[in-house]
DNA sequence: TCCAATATGTTATGTTATTACGTGCGTTGC
DNA sequence: GCAACGCACGTAATAACATAACATATTGGA
């Protein structure tokens, strides 16, 4: 899992797809991966799950589950993947991905005070970037 | 926005909505609350979505991103609803919710050093309860 | 080569959420 | 009283998101 991009051998599906949301200025749905592959041969919605899920697994992309969108990574190589938060802008719908040790600790250790042992993490700000609030 | 549950006048189906959700042990999805409301009179989505919508706007529920299902708030009263934190059992499906101004706090700064200025967070955890990680 | 694992293709279906339009009902201001 | 309004509600249709089930193809070892 979790492995630098070059470092793996990618399916036709799965470059395709990854390339479709590296070269995405936003977030993209799983349908609008598919309607932008359909010249390539897409023809199914499960085309593209089942690409996703495997960029998913590898680390080279994450979903945003409060918009139902997945985005590339923008640190694929970091391997720090299990608590990144994602600041979504609402206006221009670009995406901060925030990688800070501290705060996951500190999450972290508030779930196991709850008795509570963390597998996975969704944490996603919604609102206004710079750029956007300013105009 | 925000009030004590008591102080609120609640319409017929928002009343069966939360009511619903109350005595619910685990999240409901609108489809599921739909269905235990089809003897109250309930025929359509749209019921209870109005009901959910309403009912978040008030402060009174959550929505669970993360697995498209909704809550009642364990603290309705306590107005912090801001950047409230859920801890989801994959297990047992119950969910604790966690509610820390530090963590709060330290996200927001988090956010605020990104130039980005928040409206809405979504954190949710999931994993194992205590009880469901013992047996 | 043969086998097993993995990836792919296709159809159908399940699940979640919204649009569009119309009705009823209580409140406000005249 | 009674328009005008806001708001909740009802209903049908459809959009948007996701998976099940089954068949076929490709790949990479033993």
């Amino acid at each position: 899992m979790t492995a630098p991009a070059e470092a793996l051998k990618l399916t036709k599906n799965q470059t395709l797809v990854y390339r479709t949301l590296k070269s995405a200025e936003e977030p993209l749905s799983a349908y609008s991966i598919l309607d932008q592959l359909r010249d390539e041969g897409f023809r199914a919605p499960l085309q593209v799950y089942r690409a996703l899920e495997k960029l998913i697994e590898f680390g080279l992309i994450h979903r945003l589950e409060s918009i139902n969108s997945f985005v590339a990574c923008r640190h694929p190589d970091c391997g720090t993947h299990e608590m990144a938060a994602f600041a979504i802008c609402e206006s221009c719908n670009r995406v901060i991905e925030i990688n800070d040790a501290a705060m996951a600790g500190h999450l972290a250790s508030l779930a196991r005070n709850n008795g509570f042992s963390v597998s996975h993490s969704t944490i996603e700000l919604r609102g206004l970037c710079d750029t956007c609030r300013v105009h």
